[in-house]
DNA sequence: CCTCTTTGTAAAATATACTTGACATAAAGT
DNA sequence: ACTTTATGTCAAGTATATTTTACAAAGAGG
């Protein structure tokens, strides 16, 4: 399933997938794949992603 | 560096490496190594393990 | 002692996260 | 019209998470 916490907090900065991506080291790809919710990112790659927009893991990852 | 809250936590519960790697799935050597520190779990075996555990993303792998 | 359980560790193989390069589309600006 | 930016998607390759098999050491209990 998508990840729609993680799209719109990125929104919410104002940050394009590319600018993002850079900013955590990976490639404009493998966010758009997190965002649809194709697979299952490392725990490291979702803290920095975390880190980058001002949330926790519980916020944007968490499943309930 | 060493996950010591994950160890704590799975200490919490009186489980084995052993019967929590069989409880969420992956083989005993995936949960000593996260333990270790060694590596980088996927988001979704962490999920795993917070449940397991009764704890959140944040209580076992935030890092402040 | 002996046995059983738990943990630590290692090497080789397999599954999958992630990259690179590419193409398509829609929206916004000039 | 043309260009630029943002997003979605795909296929092939590379890096690494995870498995399997195996061995060693320490502690608990019989």
């Amino acid at each position: 399933m998508k990840n729609l916490r993680l799209k719109a907090a990125r929104a919410a900065r104002d940050l394009s997938q590319q600018v993002l991506a850079d900013m955590v080291g990976v490639s404009r790809q493998t966010i758009n794949a997190i965002e649809k919710g194709d697979y299952n990112p490392t725990i490291n790659l979702c803290i920095a992603i975390c880190r980058a927009l001002g949330k926790t893991l519980d916020e944007l990852f968490w499943k309930q």
